[in-house]
DNA sequence: CAAGCATATGCTCTTTGGAGTATATGAAGA
DNA sequence: TCTTCATATACTCCAAAGAGCATATGCTTG
């Protein structure tokens, strides 16, 4: 038994993002995820399992059912990680450019030819 | 060969997560991802080549290097998704109270009829 | 052209994890 | 109690993918 998977191999598995994606809207029981998503029910046991053990869901007893509810505090790590490539996606191509003009990162290699970039001149 | 996998399977591999986390500060030739991250230099090129027919890196040639670059659109596709949880980790306390509320989360070792539930499900 | 460096690719081996199926647990109602 | 429903678990099978190693490609310089 491995539980300490992480969160990015978790949400890697379409099935487990469509189940996570359902709960988005309201709290669902087992069988209501079986039906909307048409996955065999050992299927979605056994991710609900993953997910819970994971920290992305967790569940109340309701009878002989249970109820799944999102939990927000995984999938808030994965938004951290995003955090620092999230600069890039507002203005980073002036940036880029300028990273392009100087890079000079030479390393302890000799080195003679540099200005060799742009273009695929093959 | 399959390219179609998607942006969650390509960053569930920790060894791509770190190479993209050395491409946020700037671009890095193989040679330097391989010494930064002490990882043999197939194992990079190899990961590169995914990062990259995913379209989350790009490479420009330098002599006989190749400079890797970050390309945010991939993550960008992960930020969307994300997108729809986000009103999660700001208010949803208050309807988990109400869940907890009405539910025990006490193990029902033996019980009797309990109330029927009202559900709001359908 | 030959040699050497930087990177890519091919191959095998091994592990992991999801699919599918059968069955177990446990609660509710007759 | 027995039956039925809802969910969980156990087990086998199979394919995908990373690790590790050897080798190929390709550029540069002597």
């Amino acid at each position: 038994m491995k539980s300490v998977e992480s969160v990015f191999e978790i949400i890697a598995e379409p099935n487990r993002r469509a189940i996570l994606g359902l709960l988005v809207s309201a709290q669902q029981s087992v069988g209501e995820i079986e039906r909307q998503l048409r996955m065999p029910q050992p299927a979605v046991s056994k991710h609900l399992r993953v997910l819970r053990e994971a920290g992305f869901v967790e569940s109340t007893v309701d009878a002989q059912r249970r109820l799944y509810r999102l939990k927000p505090e995984a999938l808030q790590e994965v938004d951290a990680w995003l955090a620092p490539f999230r600069r890039f996606w507002s203005a980073h191509v002036d940036a880029l450019e300028r990273h392009l003009d100087r890079m000079d990162r030479s390393i302890p290699t000799k080195r003679k030819t540099r200005k060799r970039r742009q273009g695929p001149n093959r």
